[in-house]
DNA sequence: TTATTTTTGTCATATTGTGACAAGTCAAAA
DNA sequence: TTTTGACTTGTCACAATATGACAAAAATAA
C-alpha cells in the first residue's frame, strides 16, 4: 500500500510506461511539478482528479478513495488523532446525508 | 450530535454562561469572527484547539477528536466520497505509524 | 426606549498554493 | 567521455484563500 497519492500516481505513471514530461502534459501541469507531486513535496490539486482517472481509465470513485484517504491519513497522522476520530466522522458524514435527505424532502413537499 | 464544530463551540459557549465577546477575548480573536464560526461561516484555526480546551477545561484529544472528525465528515460529504474512504484511511493512518516507527528504531540503531 | 449581544458586510493584509522557468543530478547509450 | 533523455530541486512572481479588524445593522433583553 501506498500512503502517498503522489507514489500512486508514480506507481500509475510508470507501469503504463509513461514519462513524467508525458502525463504532465495530459494532466495540464509543469512536469517538474508533477515531481514534485510524486514525490510529496506538493500536493495533487483535487481539480484534477477527473482528469487524473481519464488518463488511466479509471473510476473517479476510486481515485477519489485514494486521494481524500491519504488527506485523511496525513492529518490523522500529523496531528496524533486518535483513531476514535474516524468512527466519529463515519457518524457525522451519516448524519450530514441524512438532515440534507430531510431538508430536500421539504424543500420538496413545501415546493420551494 | 453536531456536524459542525461551530455549533460545537456554540453549545460549550452557551453552557457555560459566557456571551461572544468574552469566549472571544478568550481566545484572542474578535467576536464578530467568532460569530461566523460558530455559524459556519469561517473556519476555526486549528492553531486555538489548545486555548479551547483549557478555556473549557476539556482534553485537548477530545477537542481534537471534535474537531477533525468535522473536518473529515465535511471533505467526505461535500464531495460524495465513498464511506470506504474511512477505513482506507484508517489503514494507511496505521500504514504511516508502523514505518515511521521503523524509522526511529533504525534511527535508534544506527545512531544517527 | 436603551443597552447588550449577535450578525453581517467589507477590506486590507497575511498566508498559502500554483505555475513556470532555470539549473541541477543521474543513468544509459553512443 | 560526451550526449541525451528523464527526473529533481530551487526560486520567484502571481493567484487564491484565509484572517483580523472595524463599522454598522439586526436581534434580544432589560
Amino acid at each position: 500500500m501506498k500512503a502517498n497519492f503522489g507514489e500512486y500516481i508514480r506507481k500509475l505513471r510508470t507501469e503504463s510506461g509513461m514519462t513524467l514530461t508525458q502525463l504532465a502534459a495530459q494532466l495540464e501541469l509543469d512536469s517538474a511539478n508533477l515531481s514534485k507531486i510524486e514525490n510529496g513535496k506538493r500536493e495533487f490539486d483535487e481539480r484534477r482528479l477527473e482528469k487524473l482517472a481519464n488518463v488511466f481509465s479509471l473510476k473517479l470513485d476510486d481515485i477519489k478513495t485514494e486521494f481524500f484517504s491519504d488527506l485523511f491519513a496525513k492529518k490523522m497522522y500529523e496531528n496524533n488523532c486518535s483513531m476514535e476520530t474516524l468512527m466519529v466522522a463515519e457518524k457525522k458524514v451519516n448524519y450530514l446525508k441524512f438532515s440534507n435527505l430531510k431538508q430536500s424532502e421539504i424543500k420538496l413537499t413545501t415546493n420551494e
